[in-house]
RNA sequence: CGAGGUGUAGCUCAGAUGGUAGAGUGCUUGGUUUGGGACCAAGAUGCCGCAGGUUCGAGUCCUGUCACCUCGACCA
């Protein structure tokens, strides 16, 4: 990619309250009115990388991506009795269409059941997990930080089918492993907390918090036990009870209050949805029961927004390799022009992610876009390059400065 | 929905007590530059959020309204 057809322009000013990662994203991120943003290249381009990550490991437990209508009709919503809460908490988008209402859906239990009833009709047809990776739509009463909650964002949300509660548990522990590892590999830090949840119509829940400044949840975490816990645990005394039983260093006193994003949220739905929604399966006995449905949610654009926020310096952001939009940027005074073509040619080749900075701008002011920007390398072609022929490349993360042939350029930046 | 705040150039913002619309940055043209956000010269850019009102005169005062931000309430 040409810097010069990324559609984007740095800026030499920061505005008064925005946080490090705020300067990166101010270049990627724009605010088309309250909650609704456009994204740009460098934003999109990492948002994929996450999305495969995603992907993968989900497709390493065996679960089967899917693509539901976002626009849904109003009769599936009033079959599991959410279209009026939602429409009257105006949480949920909705429309008069040709023939009748729909909504703009916020979430896909649902759509999900709708989806699947048909097939799934048999104990033998059980377990099933099936995720979707879409733009989800909320009218936030108060919408808040970019990326960390819009009205319009990019969510994962599977759902899992089964004959029993026993296994409806094993899958929810499996998701679990799961999440663990997604976020690991993503290189955050996201601790399972246990969370309340009324409204989802089941009662098991863990949320994954990402602990970080700009984060809007609170979380209680007591560093002795190794416990963390939602603050909205506190009111409900036998959740309380139970965690001291199973953990007697467990006090009240040593919980921290951190603040943290939530990243993810996985649950096990028991048979609220599917009794309402006429989701039956047969038993080996022949009998009609509902399915038990657990259901496992990642806000994708919260978790571009956490590796943004957790991945920055003065200087701006540092991409994660595994995560990062192009391995490397090249950077060329006027005299090496025709060389750093050269080079970003035989660079694409190797179908490595590369930037080539074909603008007319000094080297100083390419060098600070670079590094706000975050690329993991950058390659610069200026008077030394000129002198010995060698490509001076500098690590973002370290620094660390290392003047290499081509060869050896391209086995640094592949691993 | 409650409390507070902000709307002025593409962006970040300044414009006490009413009197010709400003800066930095960005943009255009020409030239010199090119190693950590270069310099010189010449330019272009405004319904001062919107609507009323007071006044000889309003970016500035008054009323209304809309948008946005922060905190709270709320939130798979």
């Amino acid at each position: 990619m040409r810097m010069s057809k990324m559609g984007i322009k740095t800026r030499h000013h920061r505005g008064q309250d925005e946080a490090l990662s705020q300067e990166f994203q101010s270049t990627q991120l724009k605010r088309h009115a309250a909650g609704i943003y456009g994204m740009g290249n460098l934003l999109v381009r990492a948002r994929n990388k996450i999305i495969e990550i995603i992907r993968k490991n989900l497709e390493n437990y065996e679960c089967s991506e899917v693509s539901l209508p976002i626009i849904q009709p109003k009769n599936i919503w009033e079959a599991s009795g959410r279209w009026s809460t939602y429409a009257k908490s105006k949480h949920m988008f909705t429309f008069e269409g040709r023939n009748g209402e729909y909504c703009i859906a916020p979430t896909g239990e649902e759509i999900v059941l709708d989806f699947i009833r048909e097939n799934i009709v048999s104990y033998k047809d059980l377990p099933i997990n099936i995720f979707q990776i879409g733009n989800k739509y909320r009218d936030e009463i108060r919408v808040r930080g970019g990326l960390l909650r819009s009205k319009e964002f990019l969510m994962k949300d599977g759902y899992s089918f089964h004959a029993n509660k026993e296994d409806m548990v094993r899958e929810y522990n499996a998701m679990k492993e799961c999440y663990i590892k997604i976020f690991s590999d993503l290189g955050l830090t996201a601790i399972p907390v246990k969370a309340v949840s009324a409204d989802m119509g089941g009662k098991v829940s863990e949320e994954f918090m990402c602990p970080s400044p700009v984060g809007e949840d609170k979380v209680l975490m007591d560093e002795k036990s190794g416990i963390a816990l939602n603050t909205e645990v506190l009111e409900y005394p036998e959740m309380l009870e139970e965690i001291k039983q199973n953990n007697p260093e467990f006090r009240i006193d040593n919980l921290k209050e951190v603040p943290c994003i939530e990243l993810g949220h996985i649950f096990q739905l028991g048979r609220f949805y599917s009794e309402n929604m006429n989701g039956y399966f047969v038993n080996a006995n022949g009998k009609k029961e509902p399915y038990f449905m657990g259901c496992y949610g990642i806000g994708v654009n919260r978790t571009l927004g956490a590796i943004c926020e957790n991945n920055c310096d003065e200087e701006g952001l540092i991409w994660p390799k595994s995560v990062a939009p192009y391995k490397c940027i090249i950077i060329s005074t006027p005299e090496n022009s025709e060389d750093s073509e050269k080079i970003y040619a035989d660079i694409k080749f190797k179908n490595i992610d590369v930037v080539l900075d074909d603008r007319a701008d000094t080297l100083g002011s390419k060098i600070k876009d670079a590094k706000l920007l975050g690329f993991p390398y950058m390659i610069i072609m200026g008077k030394k390059y000129s002198k010995e022929h060698l490509l001076e490349v500098e690590t973002r993360k370290t620094g660390k400065k290392s003047f290499l042939n081509l060869d050896e350029l391209i086995k640094l930046i592949s691993d």
